[in-house]
DNA sequence: TTGTACGCGTTATCAG
DNA sequence: CTGATAACGCGTACAA
């Protein structure tokens, strides 16, 4: 099957001995063409599976109609799912996705950026690296009027661009006080990386959520970690190891985190297991497969989160908004009790 | 922070009153370019923030460099691992990759299918969506003399085509060996939907290690369900109907499913519940949270099935293999003992 | 060493 | 109703 000669609207005109720009306008549906013109090229051109070069057609148009999409990691369930609600939104309006991972790479990024701006995005949706200081191969879009939507992680306090953040104040302060009502008082906080600046605001919706409640505060009550095992299980030792002071309840930042840390209570036979009641942000799918699940979840709409950043994404585009009119956007939390 | 002319070489050559062309060679390295007129050239594209259009370049070099993904679900995490495969090895050769997902649907796959071949994409690597069973969306890219790699998925078995397939029958002869040699006798399996063609491999592995080992085949150990938590359950109620054949171990084809079973069995608290011994294929992360785990999982090497896809695709772009050469390669299965 | 001219595939303008 | 022509941004033979 040689293909020497790709099927293009020259071709297409040689073959049909008409000129380039009436089998042009007749595939495009010109109004000024004759029905039987239209017909013979429209025939023709599927006969011969003419396929509209878009490089071509981009450079014409002077843009892409393809989103670019950045994100930290496609194993993570909260960005595939936040996915979902940008593709469909996206191509619902005629726009192609680009989706690529940083794995929380700052170079991996940066790298993804630059291919992303040559191949002249419309937009970027990014949920910055866990590495990301520097913010330079970003505000290149800008500068070429390109806009930028920065979703689910939260960039430096002070850097003025378009967000579209989960409200994760709300989140804590919701599963805090549903702990409460469920009559603990001493309830646990378990945090994340501190430079992923989402951790202050649970934290502070964990500490509001007490004492609108008028639960005291107790800084033994809380610990850090991060992604690693091991560093989780040093935070759960700590934070049960004030006999004082037990926690009868726990707020994690995350739940595969809290179920390291349900596990490893649970395999220390720890004495009052069975009354600890836990609460993590992401409201995964297998917990209805554990023993001992969670009392709750906090689900983050990341469905939700994708939809706003790809609707605002699109106003920005067509300029209903003027891009630097910085918007900030919060999808509110939902308590989801197992 | 205006921005009506775009840096185009032009704009470039303008600025620094050259022609076009010296500016083009300059920032190519062209070896005929005075050093210091490169140097002049370089830093007056950096400072402007010079970035070469791609649709341009793809028109003039009649390739994109890019290499499409059609996967059927990024909520998978056989696909989204198998993805982490194919992007290092593409990234590595100069590639860039575009993911898109058809949700499995055959509409949603053809829509994808045309937009990435407007997108003059220099390869494919699908994963065909459970519906498709017309591949003329596909064959247009063979035809436009566009390399298709199917993975993952095997297409209908008289389909001349590029393959990388995981070994499923390797995989469930081994699960099931395993099984035999910890003196089960009666081991169930548990099989998908059969339109999803591997079930049959799967099958056949099973029957074969049975057989290989001296164990007897009962049809009554034998059951189908789908993605579908109620035919998992009825799938199950049908595999212990049968009091003189009860089964004491059972492979199921894939692990979400044998979760709903395992619990399904658990919860109507089954005699024997705690001597049944299962294995799955996925190899989930979560195991480590369950109660009662799986005894072992078949591990499908996922990213080894994208970076062979990849690695293939790469040669056929290369012309290191005929277009019409058909490949098929074939990934072996791990058993992961927990 | 640099510049001129052309073409990649498409659409839009304007003339016929 | 149809066709010639220019332009989008870039790379490269060829000329100077």
């Amino acid at each position: 099957m040689e293909n020497k000669t790709p099927v293009t609207l020259k071709f297409l005109a040689e073959k049909l001995k008409m000129s380039v720009s009436t089998v042009s306008k007749a595939l495009n549906n010109y109004p000024t063409i004759n029905e039987y013109t239209k017909k013979r090229v429209q025939e023709m051109a599927r006969d011969l599976r003419f396929t509209p070069n878009k490089s071509a057609i981009n450079l014409k148009e002077r843009k892409s109609r393809i989103i670019g999409i950045i994100l930290p990691n496609l194993l993570d369930q909260y960005f595939t799912r936040s996915i979902a609600g940008v593709e469909q939104f996206a191509m619902q309006f005629g726009y192609n996705v680009i989706i690529s991972q940083s794995h929380d790479e700052f170079e991996k990024e940066k790298q993804l950026a630059d291919m992303l701006l040559k191949s002249r995005v419309d937009g970027l949706i990014i949920a910055i690296s866990k590495e990301t200081q520097d913010f330079n191969h970003l505000y290149q879009f800008e500068h070429m009027g390109i806009p930028v939507v920065y979703y689910a992680r939260n960039p430096s306090f002070n850097l003025n661009c378009h967000k579209v953040l989960g409200n994760n104040f709300q989140g804590a302060y919701l599963a805090t006080q549903f702990l409460i009502q469920r009559k603990h008082q001493k309830i646990a906080y378990l945090g994340g990386p501190k430079m992923i600046n989402f951790t202050h605001d649970r934290f502070n919706g964990y500490i509001n959520a007490l004492k609108d409640n008028g639960v005291s505060f107790n800084t033994e009550l809380v610990a850090y970690t991060d992604f690693n095992k091991e560093n989780t299980i040093k935070a759960i030792q700590n934070l049960f190891s004030h006999p004082e002071n037990l926690p009868t309840a726990l707020v994690a930042f995350k739940e595969p985190i809290l179920f390291d840390a349900i596990k490893y209570l649970k395999s220390i036979n720890h004495p009052n297991f069975s009354q600890i009641e836990c609460i993590g942000f992401g409201n995964n799918a297998f917990i209805s497969y554990l023993d001992t699940p969670p009392v709750a979840s906090v689900e983050e709409n990341p469905e939700s989160v994708g939809e706003n950043a790809i609707k605002l994404l699109l106003q920005l585009i067509n300029k209903e908004i003027e891009l630097d009119h910085y918007q900030k956007i919060m999808v509110d939390c939902k308590l989801v009790v197992h």
